[in-house]
DNA sequence: TCACAAAATGGACAATCGTCCATTTAAATC
DNA sequence: GATTTAAATGGACGATTGTCCATTTTGTGA
């Protein structure tokens, strides 16, 4: 059985790393400092030092868990729906712009640690990570329709496709960072299906093109 | 004339903002700190308050001289070519990833400004301008093309093709953000005109998917 | 050449940063 | 209930932050 002293003290742990989470959503990386955190994880000074060794390792640990919540939440949404390279490839769009994972909080987050990602290699790192892990879902996906569909050099049109459709995603979730009140989210899967069905006519039409209940 | 007075000063006024956006690109934004600016800059402690009456101020119009600079690069590409609205679109795309614009530089920079956008006024309004002017630029281009496509619904279609050619070229920085290494221009541009011939198979072909010289 | 003023300097300053550890608290064990 | 010890506390610390101004420098016009 796990102590009630553990289970508290990875309680703590977490709430740190929320806490920075929450900062950095709130008010940007730069103006989340040790005060910030421990004040909204209603913790003591030393605690970070104690958990993680410091701050910078504290925030790489708050990216990584980030990043992993991202892709847990994509990855579920695939084992609710069929194995068909069209049935992922719906759900992954339509859950890359869903409310759930399309929020202001979410995004904030991610852009402001795009932005060091550049000078921190941990974070670089993550980033890194989820964005193979998602592209390796997309591309088996489109792979497999581009087989089906018998057309000439399938690999590359899978490479293409997957190229095309994480651009374009990344993309409308930069028009929510810049535009969180007036962005479409019909619009934006509308946009994407549209390049989905002239890709593939056989595989894909505007009435996939549903936001996610 | 310009006295040698007032032209030292002009001068000194845009190190500083050229020590801002080295820096920034380098370490990023939350180690651009005043004595790295004026280090780099070559002058004085006083220089950044007599200037600009402080950090935040410089950094601002660091922002504000950036975005200009790129917009200014695109409008300027626009007057070697014709007036068509693809010969628009197909400059427009291919000036946005040459390595005049799209290189390690400005990705840096402009992805650090865009973290810190949400939680700074001043710089979120200038990244909303730049966005603002191209995406102007973009949809007139896009409109005169629909025009002629005489096609149902225009003006949707021209404002679905805007939204899908930026969120693609945006997402085509993103990759080269996060790779800059192993990303590949030649392929980032097909894919664009992959989605441009597609939607409007009677004025885009692949044969416009060149690199800029 | 001299007097004036605009521009630039660089250090003083309080505030805040992140780190670290001596001390206190409280869960676990006997 | 007493003892042990892991966990948590919170303040001291030096380093660094951005601001500001008394002083110095230097181009300009008399």
């Amino acid at each position: 059985m796990t102590g009630r002293r553990q289970e508290i003290r990875e309680q703590n742990r977490l709430s740190l790393i929320q806490a920075v989470l929450d900062s950095v959503a709130e008010k940007g990386i730069s103006e989340t400092s040790v005060s910030e955190i421990i004040q909204r994880a209603e913790l003591s000074r030393g605690m970070i030092h104690l958990h993680f060794g410091g701050k910078d390792n504290l925030v790489d640990e708050a990216a990584r868990y980030s990043s992993e919540q991202y892709y847990n939440g994509i990855y579920a949404l695939l084992e609710t729906t069929g194995q068909t390279g069209q049935e992922h490839i719906e759900m992954i769009v339509r859950g890359d712009l869903s409310e759930a994972i399309l929020n202001k909080k979410n995004v904030s987050i991610w852009y402001a640690f795009r932005g060091e990602a550049r000078n921190r290699a941990a974070i670089a790192a993550f980033s890194d990570t989820r964005d193979a892990k998602l592209r390796n879902l997309v591309f088996n996906a489109f792979a497999r329709i581009a087989k089906e569909a018998e057309i000439e050099n399938p690999n590359q049109v899978a490479r293409d496709a997957t190229h095309g459709t994480l651009a374009m995603l990344e993309g409308m979730w930069t028009d929510y960072l810049l535009h969180p009140d007036s962005f479409d989210r019909n619009e934006a899967i509308r946009i994407v299906f549209r390049f989905l069905s002239t890709m593939f006519p056989k595989h894909f039409d505007l009435s996939g093109a549903q936001l996610l209940e």
